[in-house]
RNA sequence: GAUUGCGUAGCUCAGUCGGUAGAGCAGCGGCCUUUUAAGCCGUAGGUCCUGGGUUCGAAUCCCAGCGCAAUCACCA
């Protein structure tokens, strides 16, 4: 049937390698007789299921009793009497990572979720059809098998098939199949290659979903609940960030994609929820480098009548229990474990979680790292300007602090220790509660791991008034460009004024944590789908295969 | 937003001093019943990111743009 397709068309290469597979399909369905999208299953085994249902004394009971039957019939003799195969049957699905073809004798890898699996396809023990699509079929293409576990001659665990079936056919170009897609960019932009062709990608999310997971647990315990406030909000409040915006048609509104769940979790303690927390996703209209995605996962975390102690001990707790977990996974996988405690690898760096984590009230940490009073502004800003921060008359007092303090301070921190900053001073952090006993400090700290910040937390500001004189202060402030999307939230307002409990309020940055646990560089590496700009014009958006569709 | 680097076949990558494009894998046609990145024979596949410029001649040099990465700035 070659000889019916000429060169009339002069295809585009993408689209040979496609046609080529287009091609195939038809043949699996007319000539062979499968259905290329395949249809419901029962019974399948995870492939790592199926391996481990191995049986050496099956496997060489079977091997002998062939050897008989072959040598009983190669001496002409009556064959013997028949031995029942006592191998165990498994029935798999997976896509095809590898294909050998050895001429009458097929082998070749599946992959899901749980591994790699080898899958044996003998002419003579299966339907000519079936063995004729294990025969063609392609790379990428999700076969299922059914048959016994058995084992090669070079002693590979496989499943010697008696029934093949397609799942489904791929039409696209596979990746290189032993480098597999290195490109980052064609990473991002196709996960869902990544995924099964870097089994690395899979296994960084499968860890991802057992965090949260373990982190949902760990406030279930705790008595806090889960609750899930709005997305899009009329006033983008709680963090000082750039929103996204969009708009409602119905009720013809405006609306902002939240930057924080704060002010509605906060609501929450005013009508009465004591302990409370939210998974959530963040939305920042701002930039894009390793640590920063413009959609972000955080948890926050509020406590009626707890306060940034409070929010520390829980931080510490949750974090080192997760450190631990991940540790034990890394020692179930085989991997070489610290015997010292808690230490995970990032990058370069081991982290050592191990309790209690480093704490360093902001002021001392200032002066170990610039030898100055941070009370003393003469001498911060004599500082400032021996280190050449030319702007520095320009600055009030506190931030020209929290600049040397960034500059000079921040580096002192040990990265292989989760480490509190706390107490930091109240002109910086112009929305938190300044400290009963010194009012130039506020109640915050902030945790740094591996030199990122991964969170913030605070003792909330519960009284009404102060709360609206700091945020009429704080709009004072916005220049024309901010106040298109500031504007001052008088329900939240009126809410305190209801009476919200004193409380502690804490978020972390889920994705740097997962980045942390998982040795991963890139806040890309951690979420799916990153955002990535779209190629060419709209709709234009993806790589590669966009052509498939129209073309053959 | 700034700086630097990268962009070559579906994928992974070579490409020397500027002389008109290469390999492996994948594909296609064969052979092969124990392979482990299987092997062997044959074959096809290119907008060298895009657009300008220099030059007799550009994948290569220059300029601009697009995309990605790293570093910095901002933020969590």
């Amino acid at each position: 049937m070659a000889e019916t397709t000429p060169q009339d068309a002069a295809p585009l290469s993408e689209s040979e390698i496609v046609a080529a597979r287009r091609a195939k399909l038809k043949r699996f369905r007319d000539e062979l007789g499968f259905e290329p999208y395949g249809q419901r299953v029962d019974g399948l085994v995870p492939l790592a299921d199926a391996r481990a249902l191995f049986s050496e004394e099956a496997h060489a009971a079977h091997e002998a009793a062939s050897k008989l039957a072959k040598d009983a019939k190669a001496a002409g003799a009556a064959a013997p009497q028949e031995v029942p195969d006592a191998r165990p049957v498994a029935k798999v699905a997976g896509r095809i990572v590898q294909h050998r073809d050895m001429g009458k004798l097929v082998f070749l890898f599946l992959r899901d979720a749980t591994g790699d699996l080898q899958v044996s396809i003998s002419k003579a023990a299966i339907a000519a059809n079936s063995f004729e699509l294990a025969k063609a079929a392609d790379y990428g293409d999700i076969l299922v098998v059914e048959g016994p576990v058995g084992r090669t001659q070079k002693g590979e665990v496989c499943v010697w098939a008696t029934d093949v079936s397609l799942g489904a056919k791929s039409l696209a170009a596979p990746p290189e199949k032993w480098h597999g897609l290195s490109d980052p960019e064609l990473r991002y932009r196709r996960r869902y290659v990544d995924m099964y062709a870097n089994p690395e990608t899979a296994k960084v999310f499968a860890m991802r979903a057992r965090i949260v997971s373990r982190i949902r647990r760990f406030m279930d315990a705790r008595g806090f609940l889960e609750v899930e406030t709005p997305v899009l909000q009329p006033i983008a409040g709680g963090a000082a960030a750039r929103p996204f915006t969009t708009h409602h048609n119905a009720l013809d509104m405006p609306l902002f994609m939240r930057i924080a769940p704060e002010l509605y979790l906060k609501r929450c303690m005013v009508g009465g929820m004591r302990k409370v927390y939210e998974i959530n996703r963040n939305f920042r209209n701002e930039g894009i480098d390793r640590s920063h995605n413009p959609e972000f996962t955080a948890m926050e975390v509020y406590e009626a009548f707890g306060d940034y102690g409070t929010m520390m001990e829980l931080t510490e707790s949750l974090i080192h229990e997760l450190a631990v977990s991940m540790v034990a996974e890394r020692q179930a996988a085989g991997l070489r474990v610290d015997p010292n405690g808690p230490v995970l690898p990032w990058g370069d760096l081991a982290i050592d979680y191990a309790k209690p984590f480093v704490r360093v009230k902001f002021e001392e940490l200032f002066r170990r790292g610039t030898g100055v009073d941070m009370r003393d502004f003469k001498a911060v800003r004599a500082k400032a300007r021996e280190v050449g921060m030319h702007h520095e008359a320009k600055l009030d007092d506190w931030l020209v602090v929290n600049e040397l303090f960034e500059e000079l301070a921040e580096p002192l921190i040990d990265p292989c220790r989760p480490t509190f900053v706390t107490d930091y001073p109240s002109a910086v952090s112009p929305l938190t509660r300044p400290s009963r006993t010194d009012p130039a400090i506020c109640e915050r700290w902030d945790i740094f791991i591996g030199g990122m910040e991964v969170g913030p937390a605070y003792t909330e500001l519960n009284d009404p008034d102060i709360q609206l004189a700091k945020f009429t202060e704080q709009l004072k402030g916005a220049d024309d460009e901010e106040s298109t999307f500031r504007t001052l939230d008088e329900d939240f307002v009126e809410a305190l004024r209801v009476g919200m409990p004193p409380a502690g309020g804490l978020g972390i940055g889920i994705d740097r944590l997962v980045m942390l646990l998982t040795d991963s560089a890139s806040i890309r590496d951690v979420i799916l789908f990153p955002l990535l700009k779209s190629m060419g014009g709209p709709g234009a958006g993806d790589t590669a295969t966009d052509a498939e569709g129209t073309k053959a």
